[in-house]
DNA sequence: CGGTATCCCGAACGATACTG
DNA sequence: CAGTATCGTTCGGGATACCG
């Protein structure tokens, strides 16, 4: 819980004289993170799993634009996080259950706090693209 | 301000009977601006320029790996977006001082929230990740 | 100094068809 | 039901060269 004053660890440590080195950066695990829950469709499908668990087609019927070939994706990618758990039920036909884990749940916290300020602040943003339109 | 119980507005409504419509996903505003932010740089430049204004050169050499094309595009997206202020000093030769904005400065607190918990969890993704390899 | 313009590559994404 | 396979397109991003 800290707060304002970020502070990415080795990342950009001093005002100027100290460039970000290609051997620190090589990929930041912030941008690596952030760029998981900025594709297309994580964001929708952790929230929703927030909510309770889904199956399969309960996640695709509840999105209703993804592709099932990106569903598969995004859980698949989520899951090999440890964000997503996903349990298969062998019964016929079979059925498999998606749901977040602790660290799925942990991550909801700062998610909403982010999303909050996008609702907050879409106005902003979008009055900022209208004028540079 | 909210807290851990996510709730989108006309994103996500209700547990199941209500599938996310096209017409009101159609690009979901967090998504939207989680895609801007999960880019290559610009939570970088973000946290370079909250820390004080810099130059475009500056920024240059303050990254290192980045392009001057990719900065110049970053930049200009995040000007687009209004988090970032660019003014020109019609000097010779000529001098861009580029600074977040009020709007950008308050995204620095969600985001600084998000980035702690990345470092915070940054062990359980890596252990997820290899024991998925 | 602070950019644009051009070319190119690989990854992300989408549509469709098929399957255990 | 819950996928996989294949294909084609789009888009982010890097390299290089040039410009006011």
């Amino acid at each position: 819980m800290s707060g304002t004053d970020m502070d990415v660890p080795s990342m950009v440590r001093a005002p100027l004289p100290s460039p970000v080195p290609a051997e620190e950066y090589e990929q930041c695990p912030v941008t690596d993170v952030l760029r998981r829950v900025g594709d297309k469709w994580s964001v929708l499908v952790i929230v929703l799993l927030g909510k309770r668990s889904y199956r399969f087609n309960e996640l695709h019927r509840g999105i209703e634009t993804i592709s099932q070939r990106m569903l598969t994706r995004t859980l698949r990618g989520l899951a090999a996080d440890g964000l997503v758990h996903r349990e298969v039920f062998p019964t016929v036909p079979p059925s498999v259950e998606y749901s977040l884990t602790p660290l799925g749940r942990t991550l909801l916290v700062p998610l909403s706090a982010l999303a909050d300020w996008v609702v907050q602040h879409r106005a902003e943003i979008a009055a900022a693209r209208q004028s540079r339109s």
